[in-house]
DNA sequence: CCTCTATGTTGACGTTTTTCGATTCAAGCC
DNA sequence: GGCTTGAATCGAAAAACGTCAACATAGAGG
């Protein structure tokens, strides 16, 4: 379960140039509004951040994540499954359990996009 | 029509410890998943881009803005009004013609909340 | 093999989002 | 004043989303 999936950054998709060096063409904004869609919702973002605030480098069991929250362990199940779509995240079973652990570079590719590269000298 | 919108960042929300600092609490993840649900359309995406792009520092006109895309006026005018309200940009009338810009600081709380602290050793 | 626990999947339902046409508001111009 | 252009607002319809209960699957242990 960790590699079939549409894994939405991670190619050329929007790896370098930032959102204000040029305006972003149709498909370059399909694949970034995946990965931002989400992280557009509260649930998603706190698995997220449960996820990337993993003392160890083993992951996050789902047992650790599903008590977190009032919601349905299937609604739990399904943003997980959302978040590795976006590519944000990925797991692996280990006997009984299901370990999340954070892609490393997802969040940087963001950060490298939104990052204001030189924005004009917006004081003259 | 500048400034009685509900800004979602800017104030205390998500300004500082980044996602993988500590688990994000429910407030939190709230405040920052509108922001992030604002950047998780192509449309929306794609002008905050023209925005961004804008070398002029005097912001984008709308009139410039419509009719790049296959949508309606109102269409448009809708996805400007969710830009403003997650607090990413802000607007102006100037005689007829309406200009939008980047809310400086905006994109780079975002950044820095996605920003990797020290997401631990993962190479062990 | 059967049972039990831990997760993922399916199907349905209510809510939110996206989009449009029609209208309204603002500013410039005759 | 009335006209024209640019942009926001107002409903309404279709699509997407979040959620759950029910079911399916994977592994551990008897």
């Amino acid at each position: 379960m960790s590699k079939q999936e549409l894994e939405v950054i991670g190619q050329d998709a929007a790896c370098c140039p930032g959102l204000a060096a040029a305006p972003l063409d149709e498909s370059q904004a399909a694949d970034l509004a995946k990965v931002f869609k989400a992280l557009g919702d509260p649930v998603r973002l706190r698995l997220l951040s449960m996820i990337a605030s993993d003392g160890e480098g083993g992951g996050v069991c789902v047992c650790e994540l599903t008590p977190a929250f009032d919601l349905s362990q299937p609604t739990i199940s399904h943003h997980l499954k959302l978040l590795r779509q976006a590519g944000l995240v990925d797991c692996e079973r280990r006997g009984t359990w299901v370990y999340y652990w954070v892609l490393p570079g997802a969040l940087d590719r963001l950060t490298a996009l939104l990052t204001t590269p030189r924005t004009a000298g917006a004081g003259a």
